[in-house]
DNA sequence: TGTACATCAGTGAACGCGCGTTCACTGATGTAC
DNA sequence: TGTACATCAGTGAACGCGCGTTCACTGATGTAC
């Protein structure tokens, strides 16, 4: 059953989708390759064709989800209606669509404490995806010197992710969309006190 | 070989301790009974004489872990140099000694994307925890408002987690310190920006 | 262009391992008299 | 207080299961002539 050149890197791209999808979803341990090979259409034995093993995987997966995230927070600032693009990625980032969606969120939030545990080459990629998010929130910041604007950047990513990692946790639901927009609020508050400063009021 | 009861109780507790450290420094799906059993000195057969399952001794150790944190954040603002208790609590949090030792660290940082996949019970008993973590920093604030206070806190604890669980996934050394001390500096000013508001500055 | 052969994506069974859990057993502790 | 017996903490072997990985096999694709 060899298949066209282009039907295999099609398939190797959809093993990496879904698996970019299941591993958000139930987390890096507890996601088999058997799953993520049925969500792909195919059985877990042809899954060494494409991948000396999960580790590579997991490590292509959660780049790729990485880049997913950088886009959408790319397209956000590009179609904010009135707000700010800092607005718009920190509102879509809080908002509570993305608490309840892990198959499509963030891998920083979904995966956090598994990726700190992950190995060099996953932790490597997956900073490569952060860095550009921070890039972008650093364009966006309002102060002078660029270590400033990149200090920012790297609190208000901070506050993200601990944000929407706390708000799934949490049991209460009221607790959990406080924590979300309390954040929401303070970052844009800080954003506003960095205005504030730069022009020297 | 039955043991006395003083023996009992001592030995279960020793169980939680370890488990603690265990599920904190490797993960909770990482841990395994046998790891934990032979920490406590013993062996993983005498485990169901103490608790039901693995999940509940997740729940009592993470419950344990959340409580010694708050401890530690009581000890810190107690022993509080010149800085204020909420400075201490910060400083001490985002110290990379922190980022450096799991077993001892935050159970949010350390297992926060696993929590969030967790039983419920497990995720009510850390919530405990958290929102004594809460209490105590709301107090520390200086926002008239209690409402507001929460809030200031609530997002204090979500750069607090973020910010230590990115450090620990990034692998650049500097980057990881700057993510600490970024979201120190900024928890300290948005501190400060709260004092100017409130006495109408 | 047509043909013969090598390649290799995908299948499904199998392997080995570690895990959570169970169980028969041991012997010191606690209790009933 | 002393004795006989029930209790039960801890041991170590075993069970069942799911996982990552391997492998012989199939048959369509790609290639060499």
């Amino acid at each position: 059953m060899k298949k066209s050149k282009a039907e295999t890197t099609e398939t190797r791209r959809r093993i990496v989708e879904m698996a970019a999808r299941e591993l958000r979803e139930k987390g890096i341990q507890a996601t088999g390759l058997a799953d993520v090979m049925a969500a792909a259409g195919l059985t877990h034995g042809g899954f060494y064709r494409h991948f000396g093993s999960k580790d590579q995987l997991v490590t292509e997966a959660c780049g790729q989800g990485m880049e997913s995230l950088v886009e959408k927070a790319e397209a956000a600032s590009s179609r904010c209606g009135g707000k700010s693009t800092f607005e718009a990625i920190v509102g879509s980032y809080l908002d509570p669509k993305h608490r309840d969606d892990r198959a499509d969120g963030c891998p920083l939030a979904g995966l956090g404490s598994e990726l700190a545990r992950s190995t060099e080459e996953t932790r490597a990629a997956v900073s490569i995806g952060l860095l550009r998010l921070v890039g972008l929130l650093t364009k966006q910041s309002r102060r002078r010197k660029r270590e400033a604007a990149k200090s920012d950047a790297l609190f208000a990513v901070s506050a993200l992710v601990g944000a929407v990692t706390l708000s799934r946790i949490v049991i209460d639901p009221q607790l959990s969309t406080a924590i979300l927009s309390a954040t929401k609020n303070h970052l844009a508050e800080a954003r506003r006190a960095g205005v504030s400063r730069r022009l020297g009021r």
